[in-house]
RNA sequence: GGCGGUGUAGCUCAGUUGGUUAGAGCAGCGGAAUCAUAAUCCGCGUGUCCGGGGUUCAAGUCCCUGCACCGCCA
């Protein structure tokens, strides 16, 4: 049996995800976890969310909650907004967890017997009041290029200019506005990813297949300028994993913690290890090649945002270990969905967070929209009428109207059960072929994890039986023959059937409730399509379900752009 | 400023390593059918493939250059 490890992007636990980062990561990532176990394959499909650092420092304080109290609620938060769009997580971690302390300070102590560690002294802003530095962009003053009085640290939003902290004038902390702020030193650790450049450079030359996104990226980084920089690792902060060697103590290091980027991966690892401790389960079997995890495939995806974290930082961690660690072996990016001819823009409100997508429509609408036009070569947009026409299209019309007219003429011709009798001649020997060649395609696209075109591989599935059906007339040949009848509806009954094993990935609700309709729990993958379309017999009972898909109408989509446009709080 | 991406039918986008008359979905137009959520099915596209050079027997597909938009970085 193949086994494959996916793993989402783990998202920041800063606030409501909006549907660019679900369609970025966790979304797809679900698709392909799903298509992989209907498929038969032995699945570890990980998440968590990523806890560390300032950004979550700050949320918590103006929440007025300690960090660690904070993050349980918006990790809950999270939880069950993964929940509501049926994201089948095997486990969704934090990266917080004890499990990600002991992995990634381990992490920490191997690669610094590796020598791969540098202690490097730097300067750094210290603010007395809040009693902690300060990373540049929380420092603000007047820019004394242009004179904009809050202009960052880091750079002026005003005039563009880049800026050293010290260069602001009359600086300010932005978290307290406190202006008593001195430069200090500070020691850091370095990664020396510099070492592993050639490595690097060599492990992703060896990758076969990689999207170009991914691999442009990668190659840049590696190759621009002075190549591969390396990176500090830790940050002086108290919310944080305590830098350690190990289960030892590292000298000069006391209250610093470890960086986010450098152990929000390793969660990964250890979200695996989070869930072998609440299951029973082997964690290492997926993810040491030394005992068990070397059949595994490993898949990650990851906004494209992320593609240098996980093709270098990440690898650099794992491949410095000197342990043998499974590293991934396709790595999926996709670029950005674009709202209405903007970005979605998190504080402004701008566009569909998660939580306000499922209050107005039931998931698989999201689900089947964001993933039949998923942002694979290029980034693409979402608007209104796009979503409101494609999905009433899609859904509604193709499949769902499929569903209602097949099983409501059934139940007025022949009642509620299967009809028996008549028998298939050449056209059902085409529709099957033709199926038959459909769903080989669609394998191959989801195989390829392309998922524009497996969806439209699917949706094409859905046409051929309504072609089928509208060239068949069942509704025709029942007056002459109605036995004829029987067998074309029968068939199509069955089509219902197989329509919902393989649409499942994408929209697992619908699915459901389409197998629950058939009474049928044979959601096995098909191997055949003729015996496929005949699990259920002639006499076998069925129901006439519920609408699948109401319609958008159009009042809906004008009240939801507006509510949408923008000026959330 | 540096780097990267994008620019293909009204809209959203596909177009493999350059190779027959450039495609899909939606929208639009015409027709068939009436089982069904007025849903379905069939037919219909003379597009400067952003502009300009170049390489080639052959370029949307490679090279140079210009323009536009987007993003990232310092």
């Amino acid at each position: 049996m193949p086994r494959t490890l996916i793993t989402s992007a783990i998202p920041y636990i800063n606030g409501i995800k909006h549907l660019g980062n679900l369609v970025g990561s966790q979304l797809p990532a679900d698709l392909y976890a799903r298509y992989c176990r209907a498929r038969g394959h032995e699945v570890m499909f990980i998440c968590a969310t990523d806890e560390h650092g300032t950004p979550a420092e700050l949320a918590a304080a103006k929440a007025g909650k300690p960090v660690a109290e904070y993050c349980a609620e918006m990790w809950q938060v999270q939880k069950d907004l993964a929940d509501g769009f049926r994201l089948s997580f095997d486990h969704f971690g934090r990266s917080s967890s004890p499990q990600n302390h002991r992995l990634t300070q381990h992490f920490a102590g191997r690669l610094d017997a590796a020598g791969l560690i540098d202690e490097r002294t730097s300067e750094q802003v210290y603010s007395v009041a809040d009693g902690r530095f300060l990373p540049d962009r929380y420092i603000e003053g007047t820019c004394p290029n242009c004179g904009f009085e809050d202009a960052r640290g880091d750079q002026c939003d005003n005039c563009g200019k880049l800026l050293d902290p010290t260069d602001l004038i009359e600086p300010r902390s932005t978290v307290s506005g406190a202006t008593d702020l001195e430069v200090r030193e500070t020691k850091h650790l370095f990664l020396r990813q510099s070492q592993l450049k050639d490595r690097l450079d060599q492990w992703i030359d060896s990758q076969e297949g990689w999207p170009v996104l991914t691999t442009s990226i990668a190659k840049k980084w590696l190759h621009d300028g002075d190549g591969l920089q390396d990176r500090g690792i830790t940050r002086d902060l108290d919310w944080g994993i305590p830098v350690r060697k190990g289960d030892a103590p590292w000298p000069g290091m006391e209250g610093k913690v470890f960086y986010v980027w450098f152990d929000a991966p390793i969660e990964y690892i250890a979200g695996t290890a989070e869930w072998a401790d609440a299951t029973g389960g082997d964690w290492e079997r997926w993810w040491r090649t030394d005992k068990g995890a070397d059949d595994v495939r490993y898949v990650q995806f990851m906004g494209k945002d992320n593609v240098p974290f996980h093709t270098l930082s990440f690898p650099a961690t794992l491949l410095g270990s000197g342990e043998p660690w499974k590293t991934v072996d396709y790595l999926k990016s996709l670029n950005y969905l674009n709202y209405d001819g903007g970005q979605f823009s998190t504080s402004r409100g701008r566009g569909v967070f998660m939580d306000q997508a499922l209050d107005v429509l039931p998931s698989d609408y999201w689900r089947w929209w964001l993933l039949s036009r998923a942002p694979e070569s290029s980034d693409t947009e979402f608007t209104w009428e796009a979503f409101q026409t494609d999905v009433n299209k899609d859904l509604a019309d193709v499949l769902g109207n499929f569903v209602s007219r097949v099983t409501k003429f059934c139940r007025s011709k022949f009642g509620e059960t299967v009809p028996e009798g008549g028998t298939p001649g050449a056209p059902e020997a085409a529709l099957i072929a033709r199926l038959s060649e459909g769903l080989a395609t669609y394998e191959r696209h989801m195989d390829a994890i392309e998922i524009r075109k497996a969806a439209g591989a699917l949706r094409a599935l859905w046409v051929a039986g309504n072609e089928y059906l509208q060239d068949a007339a069942p509704w025709s040949t029942f007056k002459t023959e109605p036995e004829h009848a029987a067998m074309q509806i029968r068939l199509a009954l069955n089509l219902i059937r197989l329509y919902a094993v393989l649409s499942r990935p994408f929209i697992p609700d619908a699915a459901a409730a389409m197998l629950r309709a058939m009474g049928t729990e044979d959601d096995g993958w098909p191997d055949d399509v003729s015996a496929a379309l005949a699990v259920l017999a002639p006499g076998h009972a069925f129901e006439v379900p519920e609408v699948l898909f109401s319609k958008i109408t159009d009042a809906q989509r004008e009240e939801w752009a507006t509510r949408f446009a923008g000026k959330r709080e």
